[in-house]
DNA sequence: ACCCTAACCTAATCAACGA
DNA sequence: TCGTTGATTAGGTTAGGGT
């Protein structure tokens, strides 16, 4: 539905991209967890939904998977869950319930993974791979993240984070300017 | 063909850090 | 203290693998 393609400048302009983009934008293989490898994961989220930091760490050794992994099941399995409760919200439980999710939230927020700072050099590197691609697939962001000495699951964030901006920029600013060359002072 | 769900996306928001 | 920006969330879409 959303469109990945309207870019401004020379995103897309870039010529070479065709049969061998498409294996450099290729998703990262699914993972397929074992029925033990399950149990665990639902069993921690049925105690708690929103874990920290702390606990998916825990989690991903425990199963033998990265941090990320457990980060996107729990996403996932809240969006299932909440989307059951619509289809029948009616039922015993009553408005005390609500509270209890507010307060889990509130204490997991306590332990989040620390904040990354970048280097100017490490900024550098990713600004211009954002240039030439903003949606890079599985490889370039592992190719990336060696490059620069970062965990891959840290490009993904910042990519995000970077198209997310832009897009807000885009909107605020009309259509004036719009080969605005993107702050950012970058040296020839 | 269809289903389930991991992977991925945007938009909003929380929050760490430096000027 | 305040803007920038990394981390997390809700909620929706895309696609891989099994039936």
């Amino acid at each position: 539905m959303f469109e990945p393609l309207n870019w401004p400048v020379k995103c897309f302009l870039s010529p070479n991209l065709s049969t061998e983009t498409t294996a450099t934008n290729r998703r990262r293989s699914r993972a397929k967890f074992t029925e033990d490898q399950l149990k665990i994961l639902v069993n921690a989220f049925n105690q708690k939904p929103y874990p920290g930091y702390a606990t998916k760490k825990r989690l991903a050794s425990e199963i033998n998977t990265e941090e990320s992994r457990i980060q996107i099941w729990f996403q996932n399995r809240r969006a299932r869950h909440r989307f059951q409760k619509r289809s029948e919200p009616e039922e015993d439980l009553k408005s005390s319930q609500d509270e209890d999710h507010h307060e889990e939230k509130i204490r997991s927020r306590e332990d989040r993974r620390c904040r990354t700072s970048y280097t100017s050099s490490q900024l550098h590197t990713l600004i211009e791979a954002f240039m030439k691609n903003p949606y890079p697939g599985i490889d370039s962001r592992e190719q990336l993240a060696k490059e620069i000495g970062v965990p891959e699951s840290r490009v993904q964030i910042w990519f995000q984070n970077r198209r997310s901006r832009f897009h807000v920029q885009r909107k605020r600013e009309p259509d004036e300017a719009l080969e605005q060359r993107q702050d950012q002072g970058q040296d020839p």
